[in-house]
RNA sequence: UCCGGGAUUGUGUAGUGGUAGCACGUGUGACUCUGAAUCACAUAGCCUAGGUUCGAAUCCUAGUCCCGGAGCCA
């Protein structure tokens, strides 16, 4: 399909100005996840907006694994973040661990310290939040603060070597207990964890804190531009303070945007993780997250994800998108690229009393009348058919257009048939209709004699297949608010909706990830967990827009 | 309260001194072998108050409201 262009956004003005002005003569940026969680939608943002600026500016992009924190990191993330980059359809240029830096940040720790820009500190986690001061409050000095260089120096290898314990000591910042910017107020810089890491084992016993960490890979990988989300504003002065100070080569600047926000979804990593842990979902990549894996396997495409994002823009300012605004760029991709087909999702049973009951036929359909070049198909038919509980009526409402005794409907790509009977069971409830049909009408013969407002879906109950399909709701009924509830209290009970009806007999070998149009019903996806030969399962991944409501 | 940001139709986003545009949504009609799609039309906005200017969403001044910040997390 065609892809969207995304329209000007101040991210885009910046680089243009620089180019011109020569702050920068060409364009680096990177996707830096931590990997200690899968990627969601957000994350998508984050990744198609660094991708394509670079690839605007025939830059480069590079994806970086911050991981300097062993206690929360993990390699199962970083194979899952790749794939999702992947999927995604990008290519990253380089592929780093911030955590193959770790010898190139302890020397630049170590030069901060001969400038008499950093020092050991003895204080611990509590001293040190105590002495901070408030927001508006300056903080008091450490009182290791003036320790000398030499005795700093001596201090740190031995917090390399491993001669304290966990909290005993920190490296920190000399800049201004003073400030207005906390970040500013002599931040840590190193600490010590006696923690194995994913990477790099247990050579270290000292990490990096982000604040020191992110500034020097951004510059010795020379990244341009390195863009963050909002939250990090507060810690430019500092991003540029440790660039600066270190003495980096390349001088990268940090430019912030605002995250994405989904009406009806929650977004943070935490409470992603909430919601798998309390089993709420069935795992990270549950059809109804917002995760990049969940998306996928509830069936939404790289090119209605990339179109969203370059939709939606980027801005500063804090926003909530509409969750139709992705179902938009879904049923889009999807409209000429789904093959149609009739599923019955509520099965009821039809009996055409007036054909043949040894009798059967098959009659053509197309698979998707606005794309002829997918071609036709061939579906049974004969004396039993099902339809859609939904399309009969004993009282029919106002306006329906669907089977009710004595009215006459189309059988998509069959014949007209006419309600003149119902059987119910004991409880009173109808289980069975009987319609005749009528020869004369059939499907692609021209005929014009007599016109029906409704078109329905069908199978054939001798050979259909029996399916399964999961009907997602939104898991979070509404939005944040400030009332202090956690968002756990409005999570959807409703959200997955299961039923067990009938596909027509060529879906037999459908294979997984496989996306189709159900007639009158939606778009859906061949579940790659749970769907097999014999028990197909399909997830529904977005609902057709429908102006007409069944009254309840 | 200190510091840093932000405010354009219902939602998201362009516009950087010269007719406020785009997308989604919503509504109406046409068409229809999907109550879909498509097509047509409609819908509605510059936070407030002053000022500069022939002319202000844009520049200036003063407000208002909203968001973020006090991890040895990122």
């Amino acid at each position: 399909m065609m892809e969207h262009k995304s329209s000007s956004n101040f991210l885009r003005n910046i680089i243009l100005e620089d180019l011109k002005s020569g702050k920068a003569d060409h364009v680096v940026t990177r996707f830096p996840p931590e990997p200690n969680g899968y990627l969601h939608i957000g994350h998508a943002k984050s990744i198609i907006l660094n991708f394509e600026l670079a690839d605007e500016f025939k830059g480069k992009t590079h994806l970086r694994f911050d991981d300097t924190n062993p206690a929360k990191e993990d390699t199962e993330y970083v194979e899952s973040i790749k794939e999702d980059v992947q999927w995604l359809g990008y290519q990253w240029d380089e592929l780093f661990f911030a955590s193959n830096y770790f010898e190139e940040m302890y020397n630049r720790a170590l030069l901060l310290i001969k400038k008499g820009k950093a020092y050991v500190c003895d204080l611990n986690a509590e001293e040190i939040r105590k002495t901070r001061g408030s927001l508006t409050e300056p903080g008091q000095p450490s009182p290791w603060r003036e320790r000398s260089v030499a005795e700093n120096l001596e201090l740190f290898e031995e917090m390399r070597s491993g001669a304290f314990k966990d909290g005993e000591k920190v490296l920190r910042a000399k800049i201004d207990m003073a400030s207005p910017n906390i970040n500013l107020r002599d931040p840590v810089l190193y600490r010590i964890a006696h923690a194995s890491h994913h990477n790099t084992g247990d050579k270290w016993c000292i990490y990096p804190m982000y604040d020191f960490a992110h500034p020097l890979e951004d510059a010795i990988e020379g990244v341009t531009h390195s863009i963050c989300t909002l939250e990090f504003e507060d810690h430019r002065p500092l991003y540029d303070w440790i660039v600066r100070e270190c003495e980096m080569e390349n001088v990268p600047h940090q430019y912030e945007f605002a995250r994405l926000n989904l009406t009806n979804t929650v977004m943070s990593k935490r409470k992603l993780k909430q919601l798998v842990e309390e089993k709420i979902v069935d795992g990270w990549n549950d059809p109804r997250m917002p995760t990049i894996s969940g998306l996928r396997r509830r069936g939404y495409t790289p090119e209605a994800m990339r179109n969203f994002a370059r939709e939606i823009g980027v801005a500063k300012a804090d926003s909530v998108v509409d969750t139709k605004m992705l179902e938009h760029f879904i049923r889009e991709d999807l409209k000429l690229k789904a093959p149609r087909t009739m599923a019955v999702l509520k099965p009821i049973k039809v009996v055409i009393t007036n054909y043949p009951e040894d009798q059967a036929e098959m009659l053509e359909a197309e698979n998707n009348p606005e794309n002829p070049e997918m071609g036709v198909r061939m579906i049974p038919f004969s004396r039993e058919i099902y339809i859609e509980q939904d399309d009969f009526a004993e009282n029919p409402p106002p306006k329906y257009h669907r089977l009710y005794l004595g009215n006459e409907v189309r059988l998509k790509n069959a014949y007209f048939i006419k309600c003149n009977g119902i059987v119910k069971d004991e409880s009173g409830k109808v289980i069975e209709l009987h319609c005749t049909y009528d020869p004369e009408t059939k499907s692609g013969t021209g005929f014009t004699g007599r016109k029906v407002k409704g078109t329905i879906h069908w199978v054939d109950a001798r050979q259909a297949a029996p399916a399964e399909f999961r009907l997602y709701e939104p898991l979070i009924l509404e939005n944040e608010t400030d009332d202090g509830t956690s968002f756990l209290e409005h999570t959807n009970p409703h959200s997955l909706e299961i039923a067990h009806g009938f596909v027509e007999p060529t879906m037999k070998t459908s294979k997984s990830q496989d996306k189709f149009q159900f007639f009158r019903h939606g778009y859906f996806n061949v579940d790659p967990l749970h769907s097999s030969a014999d028990h197909l399962v399909f997830n529904r991944i977005v609902s057709l827009k429908s102006s007409f409501e069944l009254p309840k």
